[in-house]
DNA sequence: TTATTTGCAAACGGTTTGCCGATTA
DNA sequence: TAATCGGCAAACCGTTTGCAAATAA
């Protein structure tokens, strides 16, 4: 398991104050906010400014798109209006119409018929992005 | 098979000359430009031109958000940036990776684990979205 | 030292909106 | 006629960027 800060080394990004301490927010994300934190870009600002009230929310935005290229965040356009971010570990999203909630799930059958209609279309499957939207059963 | 028109009467939405203008249009999208068409605010502004040059761009955004909340339409954010939209017909796409080409596909096996997942997870699923993104497989 | 990065504020681009004359039902 | 709509231009809002000072390697 390597951190953020190993993985930037790896692809060569410069570590600085900034970056150090946006990606210790980030990690600690799902820690302190449980598995259904999606924080935008003013959040993540407000987060990382409770450490380091110098840093720009300039500075996260270019940030959170390095670490986008780089492999360790992924971005996620849910209604589109403010794109909202989390580490890069491959799951979907169940999203609770009603209260707005995500719950992260994960499912191999689904992923092995992805695979499936690519190939059947003539693709490799390289990425792909699964939202389904509900409400909640009452029991 | 209901048109545009039709479905706004339905909905009791005010069928004026603009609003007709551009149900055409969409309407034709599909057969003029073939399946892999989902053009833009822009796009259907400069199509809609064509008819009625004195449609502005404002109407356009006006009427693609009334009928999307009508149900007609969906909206894609496919990489954000410009919102794309076509009748709504349910679903899935592919994007090529490389070209930006966008093909159109259903899998009846993959709608029914999304159910099963769905209800396994407490909720009754309203509605779902699935983009895979490949490359072409050379043969 | 030298290429990069940051903070600031201004610019950007897609989208929305207030106003008011025009149009629909 | 009464309620709604459309055109115009200005406002909006998330995001990007040019610049000069600061900093990592």
């Amino acid at each position: 398991m390597n951190t953020i800060e190993e993985k930037c080394q790896q692809k060569g990004v410069r570590l600085t104050d900034q970056r150090k301490t946006i990606a210790k927010i980030l990690s600690e994300s799902k820690e302190v906010y449980g598995s259904k934190d999606h924080p935008d870009v003013d959040e993540l600002h407000k987060r990382v400014s409770a450490l380091d009230d110098k840093i720009s929310i300039a500075t996260v935005y270019r940030t959170v798109k390095l670490f986008e290229e780089a492999g360790i965040l992924i971005k996620h356009d849910f209604k589109a209006g403010k794109a909202r971010y989390e580490i890069n570990d491959d799951h979907n999203h169940l999203i609770d119409i009603n209260s707005g909630e995500i719950i992260e799930f994960v499912d191999k059958d689904i992923e092995k018929l992805q695979n499936e209609v690519a190939k059947k279309l003539g693709y490799k499957l390289v990425d792909h992005k699964l939202e389904l939207y509900g409400s909640k059963i009452k029991k």
